[in-house]
DNA sequence: AAAGGGTTCAACCGCGTGGGC
DNA sequence: TGCCCACGCGGTTGAACCCTT
C-alpha cells in the first residue's frame, strides 16, 4: 500500500501554467492570502493539486522574487552557504532575499558546479580535487570529528579557545584567511568558514541566535558586506552578527530550524 | 536549413516532519 | 501515545531552448 495521493490526479491539470491560471491563483491570493494550499485549488477555481500551486507561487508569481541573473556577490554567498550547509536549499535561499530555493538548486546544478569544477574544487566537498577526500569537513555530520581533529592539529589552541567562548556562552568566528586567497589561483583550499559546528545543549544566547536563523538576513539590519558574505571583519567591522548569527556558539539543530 | 546533442529551469514526485486530534 | 493530515523539502524529470556540425 502506497501513499495516498495528494489530490485527485484524474481532474487535475499538469505540466506548464497557463497565463490565466496565473492571474487565478495571483488573485486569489491576492485576496485571500497564502495558505490551505489543499482547499485552496478548489476555491480558486483551478484544476491544480495544492501542491502545484504552492509551487507556482513560491517559485514564480510571488511578488518579492528578484528574478533574472545571479551577481557575482550571490555566486559566492551561494558556494559558501554551500559549503557550510551541504544542499539545504531552503536555508541557504534564506540568506538570499528575492531568490528560491529551486531557482538555487537549479542555479546551482547548472552553472556554480561547473564554475568550482573548473577551479578544480569539488562541488561536494568544496575540496580540491585532487586532495584525499578523508578530510571532509563541511558536513554536519563530519563537524564533530573535523572539530575533533582541529584541536589534535592544532595543539589545542582551538580547544582552549572553544573553552574559553563556552564560557562566554559566544560562539566562535576565529578566522584569518584573506578571502582573496580563495579560488585566486593558488593551491586551492575549500572556504575556511571556521565556525566548527558543535552539537551542545543550547546556551542562553543560543535561542537567540535560533531565533535570528529562522528569519531571511536583510544586509541592511546591521550586517556589513563582509560579515553578510562570511569574510573576515573588515577594521571598520562593528558587527557582532555572522552569516545573521550572533556569535554564539552555532547548534546545527538551530540551523534546521524554520 | 536541419538534425542532434547539450543545457536550462519549471514542474513533479515522494518522503520527512510537525501539529492537531 | 498514536494516527492522520497538510506542508515543506530535496531529488528528479522532461519540455523548451540553444549551440554545434
Amino acid at each position: 500500500m502506497g501513499r495516498s495521493p495528494c489530490c485527485e490526479k484524474a481532474h487535475t491539470n499538469k505540466g506548464a501554467w497557463t497565463k490565466e491560471e496565473d492571474d487565478r491563483l495571483v488573485a486569489y491570493i491576492k485576496a485571500h492570502g497564502e495558505g490551505c494550499w489543499r482547499s485552496l485549488p478548489k476555491a480558486a477555481g483551478l484544476l491544480r493539486c495544492g501542491k502545484s500551486c504552492r509551487l507556482r507561487w513560491i517559485n514564480y508569481l510571488r511578488p518579492d522574487l528578484k528574478r533574472g541573473n545571479f551577481t557575482e556577490e550571490e555566486d559566492e554567498l551561494i558556494i559558501k552557504l554551500h559549503s557550510l550547509l551541504g544542499n539545504k536549499w531552503s536555508l541557504i535561499a534564506g540568506r538570499l532575499p528575492g531568490r528560491t530555493d529551486n531557482e538555487i538548486k537549479n542555479y546551482w546544478n547548472t552553472h556554480i558546479r561547473r564554475k568550482l569544477l573548473s577551479r578544480g574544487i569539488d562541488p561536494v566537498t568544496h575540496r580540491p580535487i585532487n586532495e584525499h577526500t578523508s578530510n571532509i569537513t563541511i558536513s554536519f555530520e563530519a563537524a564533530a570529528a573535523a572539530a575533533n581533529r582541529d584541536r589534535e592539529e592544532n595543539k589545542g589552541a582551538i580547544f582552549r579557545l572553544e573553552e574559553h567562548n563556552k564560557a562566554a556562552a559566544i560562539g566562535r568566528h576565529h578566522q584569518n584567511h584573506p578571502a582573496g586567497d580563495w579560488g585566486q589561483g593558488k593551491p586551492l583550499k575549500c572556504p575556511d568558514l571556521n565556525l566548527d559546528l558543535c552539537i551542545s545543549p543550547p546556551a542562553p544566547c543560543q535561542e537567540e541566535a535560533a531565533m535570528v536563523m529562522m528569519k531571511p538576513v536583510k544586509r541592511e539590519a546591521g550586517l556589513c558586506f563582509s560579515c553578510s558574505l562570511g569574510l573576515p571583519k573588515s577594521a571598520d567591522c562593528k558587527c557582532s552578527n555572522f552569516l545573521g548569527l550572533r556569535t554564539a556558539m552555532l547548534d546545527f539543530r538551530s540551523l534546521e530550524m524554520k
